[in-house]
DNA sequence: GTCAATGCAAACATTTTGCAACTCT
DNA sequence: AGAGTTGCAAAATGTTTGCATTGAC
């Protein structure tokens, strides 16, 4: 799915980053690098506390806030996207040198498919364009049951999301 | 933007989310049949919290914990849907007897514009048969500057936030 | 009568903040 | 030198949970 990156991306996105930094004179300090740095290489999905926790295991310690302080600055850049793929913490994927693309959620097994979103680019421009909205970026998510999940329960349950209550009584498949 | 419902929507929403429940052995409560009504009443976006200031104001007294049981079990059958205005708590909208639609969201005022998602459902439906997926829902929120704010901003910080790998190869527009 | 739902408060998880010490520029 | 940043711990949110009691079917 996301496409490894070659140090040359990850150098050019640094320059992206720090200039957008120098730009509104913020700073471009070593905490802010590694961070840049271990986003870019992190594939998929993650979110603070992941990375958090993949930084500790390289022995680099940044503190929890500065994870939270920095995010929004890499997703300004336009270097990191959020996406909801939970109803819970805030995910993100870095988008820099990656195909855009956005996501289905299978809500019963949670599995998560990517797809391209060239025409969604196309109708989101057109839909800004039609209410004069200067769009930059969006967030698709389409949530529903993958093929694997339609062909495992083909009749029960037909629609719905596993509710806490009704997963008490009937278990889960 | 969201039209006002009739007591007959209501009712029929009343006889959905009642069979919902029957359906799974669940119990149609006071408190539930409080809480539809409340929700089909709410024009536009809500959270749980306004939710329950919004009951506690005309004197209809819900656990808090009532409202974050009983949210999910609405959005199950249909009756409301979760939207993601911001990054904080969780929206909804009720969207029983209402023409679907999506939302654009400008970033610097964060005025929210609502448009007819009869272009979006086409297109995910063409993209969920493309990858063998049943689609049931979705969600989209298209996020830029709306075009006050583009206008009273014309030339500061040009908002960055494009394609990065592209941007970078390319140049800005 | 039974099983589920409510209310309450305590527990949780995630994210934000205040502040002193420190670092880029 | 000075504005911005970090780390830490405390605080603030938003949401979930355990449990005794109450209520629907």
């Amino acid at each position: 799915m996301a496409r490894p990156v070659d140090d040359e991306t990850i150098a050019t996105a640094e320059n992206v980053f720090r200039e957008y930094l120098r730009d509104r004179g913020l700073k471009y300090t070593y905490e802010r690098q590694v961070l840049l740095q271990a986003v870019m290489r992190h594939d998929g999905h993650f979110e603070a506390e992941e990375l958090l926790l993949r930084l500790r295991q390289q022995g680099l310690r940044v503190a929890k806030a500065t994870i939270y302080r920095t995010l929004p600055l890499l997703v300004n850049c336009g270097i990191v996207k959020q996406v909801q793929l939970s109803n819970k913490q805030t995910h993100y994927e870095h988008t820099y040198g990656q195909d855009p693309h956005d996501h289905m959620i299978c809500r019963r097994c949670g599995r998560i498919i990517e797809f391209d979103s060239e025409d969604v680019m196309r109708l989101r421009t057109m839909i800004a364009a039609r209410h004069s909205f200067y769009a930059l970026s969006h967030r698709l998510a389409i949530t529903g049951l993958c093929e694997a999940c339609v062909k495992s329960c083909p009749v029960a349950l037909p629609p719905l999301q596993l509710q806490p209550a009704a997963a008490s009584r009937r278990g889960r498949p």
